[in-house]
DNA sequence: TGAGCATTTGAAGAATTCCGCAAGTGGTAA
DNA sequence: TTACCACTTGCGGAATTCTTCAAATGCTCA
């Protein structure tokens, strides 16, 4: 009853995972749109957005209601919105924690000293590409 | 330079879509553990611990230490921890819509009509397994 | 110095996720 | 009815991620 619990958060975040899916969430929070006006947003596949939307809908985050011609999608819960909000703060604060270490290595590091497993999470080469 | 944010930020919530990369970060709510703690409470195999370990200081969500003979890991931002809470309610708000329209279906829906693209997202086999 | 614990790193295969194309489905309007 | 949008689904292949085993690496303590 507890073992899944996990299971469930990190399908929950990893739902998050794409940045699509991403650009949606934030997209409705201004409130419903139909599937046109994401796709006109978004630059993604037709097919593709329509698979991205669909996983949003599994997750229980978004809904849809057909409109006339076209489909609408909206917040299935305004909370998403706290969600994306904490997510922003953090990579706030990631990125500026990694930009201080920057300075201060760039600085010259006598203090923390680079050995032990002090781990930075710098890497400088990591825009683009593979593993 | 705004193309790429969206990107950072699912990378940012794919660092959190792993079952035993949650459980760490909730462990480390309440301060610095040592790996043995971690693996302990855990149950995963050492390396792979180590693994998610290391993609967590990758991203610059743990900075870990060394004391003595162990390894210690720490939240690098206290951030972290609302961004769980978040994931925790929405979790809870999900759920609970899940839950409602499950009742209202089983109660005899003659209400929403099933029709349209009504996308329930609830699925009815999906407990503990699978991926 | 040498043994041994604590962790990390590498590698390879299995499992998932992602992406675009082709083929539906459903509703609207001629 | 037919033609046509607006979307969704199915499918195969490419790219990632996960997992486990074996092999380091780094310390600490006899």
């Amino acid at each position: 009853m507890s073992v899944p619990l996990y299971q469930a958060k990190a399908e929950l975040f990893r739902t998050l995972g794409h940045p699509a899916r991403i650009r949606v969430l934030e997209l409705l929070q201004g409130g419903p749109k139909p599937v046109r006006e994401l796709l006109a947003a978004i630059d993604v596949e037709a097919s593709n957005l329509s698979q991205q939307l669909a996983v949003l809908r599994r997750a229980g985050m978004v809904t849809s209601y057909r409109d006339g011609p076209l489909v609408m999608y909206s917040l299935s819960t305004p909370d998403v919105a706290d969600l994306l909000a904490a997510g922003r703060r953090i990579l706030g604060a990631v990125l500026t924690d990694r930009d201080a270490l920057l300075d201060e290595l760039r600085a010259g590091g006598t203090g923390p000293a680079p050995d032990a497993a002090t781990s930075t999470g710098l890497d400088g080469s990591r825009a683009g590409q593979s593993r």
